[in-house]
DNA sequence: CATCTATGTTATTCGCTCTAACATTGGTCG
DNA sequence: CGACCAATGTTAGAGCGAATAACATAGATG
């Protein structure tokens, strides 16, 4: 998280505690597929007792906000990555930012709970809506130059992201709980996501 | 949830302990706004002791399934309700779905956490698995009457469906968690679907 | 090198889930 | 009609995990 080398110290102080008790956390988490783990094996995984964790997080909910904040990190890092390959302003880029959001979520079910589950539990801190915002903004600059590229200059780039990361959302959500299978068997959510987006901006287009 | 009269029989058996335990669930979870409720609130709230619950439901996450087909059975209900008073086969009728849909997830996003939290946890047995349907095989018959009314059989109206269902459940997370409120201040979300629909609609009609 | 603070340990408390053993009662069948 | 028994309730308590308190160690700093 904080960029320092992992290194094998092995004395009574651990050297690296605090991340190492976020990375337990997150294997727990994808281990066990559920955000229900034991604050004690996170620390027995880190090699220290389980009153040690609590002099880095308060309580077991800020170990999960840490998480959290990784999470949103490595999807912004995912999103990012996928812009470079994408002709700026091209349907085609914001079709490969929704399916690189789906292929996050789909394939990290645990953070999707994290990152969507219960609000109240979770101090909504500077930092996770920074992270939110700047894989969000990634789609924003993306849907502006798509409008300039097709001569809708007028259209508000903003409302138009947010409807398509609802559709990207709700996509993902959907495949997540096996109902792309259920109903629709022979489909994939990446492609149920490419024609969505080309219907939506054709829709656009028109001037709807 | 049986139809079972409630009555007050006051005596060492309670005789409708099974769905006060429900009700009490779900009055716990709405007021305090998370699933972590204690068993023995609920016990106490049914007027019955810690004990008693476990004559009636396995383990706790069985009492939360209770509590989640009843969820899905009103969601069910509300939806049906709205199709009644629109045209069938009309744009209206499909946003007003829509709008139920996300009027119940939002106004209700305990129950939210419920049926699209962790997916572990659940048994997703046939009953959910029907009233899950009947909500959506309620979009299904709309979004058919409107492919016939609108000239376009050949579409497939359950592929239709899924991306509309994505697009109002999108929408309704990326509002519960306030993103409306935070990049669209003067937006809100019922419109938001309605012109999303529309949108997508008019792209479906010009065959994209 | 003396000390101070950060970080670790052991021991303990507390709350909650779930089980065991026992109690009550309403329905059923001789 | 009355004896039984299955369903449903009770109290007691085991066991687990979160969080805290009191104590220990060591790495940094003057």
């Amino acid at each position: 998280m904080t960029g320092k080398p992992k290194v094998q110290p092995r004395g009574y102080h651990h050297g690296d505690l605090r991340n190492a008790l976020i990375i337990a956390a997150a294997e727990l988490i994808e281990e066990s597929g559920s955000l229900d783990f034991a604050m004690i094996d996170a620390a027995r995984r880190a090699g220290v007792s389980s009153a040690a964790p609590y002099r880095h997080f308060r309580d077991k909910a800020a170990l999960l906000d840490a998480v959290l904040e990784f999470a949103f990190f490595a999807l912004s890092q995912e999103m990012d990555a996928v812009t470079r390959n994408q002709e700026r302003g091209s349907i085609e880029a914001i079709v490969a930012l929704g399916q690189a959001y789906i292929r996050f979520v789909t394939g990290h079910p645990q953070f999707y709970d994290l990152m969507w589950g219960d609000r109240d539990k979770r101090f909504v801190d500077d930092v996770e809506n920074e992270l939110r915002s700047s894989g969000f903004y990634l789609l924003v600059a993306t849907v502006e130059a798509w409008c300039q590229r097709s001569g809708r200059d007028g259209e508000d780039a903003l409302t138009l992201s947010i409807k398509l990361w609802a559709m990207a959302h709700g996509l993902s959500g959907i495949a997540m709980h096996g109902h792309v299978e259920r109903f629709l068997p022979q489909a994939d959510v990446y492609s149920l996501l490419e024609s969505s987006t080309q219907t939506f901006l054709e829709g656009v287009r028109r001037g709807a």
